[in-house]
DNA sequence: TTAACTGTACTATATATGTTAGTACAGTTA
DNA sequence: TAACTGTACTAACATATATAGTACAGTTAA
């Protein structure tokens, strides 16, 4: 499904949960749809079942999916509303980055363009549905 | 000089490391200025100093500070150049970030905005000298 | 030169975190 | 019933983080 960095300073459960969160944030993942069993994982990434599920947890726990023993887990559709504290602190990060952009010699002319041609192609959204 | 979580799962020297990079991305902390000697800091936030070296080291080895033995540690002037690398993870961090502000529901028009305004403001950058 | 500062290096210890291994149990489904 | 699903738990091990203490060499001002 993906590609894991066993070397990384970066746990790979943490790894996992940044990958589900990319498929599911720009919709490859379809609300419902079933992420591999816990077992099955473990076995394809050749990592112990207990990371991935510690990695399912925590997804679960972020509210990007949902969990039904004896089912499985799947995306958790987005509900809108509710977000404003995660959207804080989205923004608090996008200034930090556009800062260290600027620091390290990006005009701002680069990074509005830079914005502006991934918003047109509806990165990331629910535009290209 | 600032506060530390030692509750949080980001380890004090990592934090350190972010407060630093903080002050001398925004211009806070000028080229050539002197940090606090080790010991000095790790007094005043009650931390062992071999953890305030740890974050000197790694300062230096992000190449945001310079250190000389006997005299102490001080802002590395910002070099034009050789940051392509840097860049390119920074643009793909902004890419992630935007891609998740669609996901929880803000419109590119508010994305833009809001990126105009901070850099309207000439934060981060070298624009306020 | 001495004293007091600077960064740096090293060992040892304690604790927390991440990962693996193995076992077990309950719900679901064909 | 059999084979799947998530979940919980203990035990063991490795690594990362932080503290404590000691030590050494370069710098600087009295």
């Amino acid at each position: 499904m993906f590609e894991l960095d066993l070397r990384s300073r970066s746990p790979v459960y943490e790894q996992l949960v940044e990958k589900f969160k990319e498929l599911i944030i720009n919709n490859v993942m379809k609300p419902d749809e079933q992420l591999p069993a816990v077992r099955v994982l473990a076995g394809e990434l050749t990592v112990n079942p207990n990371t991935i599920q510690k990695a399912y947890r925590e997804l679960e726990h972020r509210g990007y999916i949902y969990s039904v023993p004896g089912k499985g887990s799947f995306v958790r559709p987005a509900v809108p509303g509710n977000n404003a504290a995660k959207l804080r602190t989205l923004e608090e990060e996008l200034s930090r980055i556009v800062s260290e952009m600027l620091y390290l010699g990006s005009t701002p002319q680069e990074i509005i363009t830079r914005i502006k041609t991934q918003l047109a192609k509806g990165e990331g959204g629910k535009l290209d549905d």
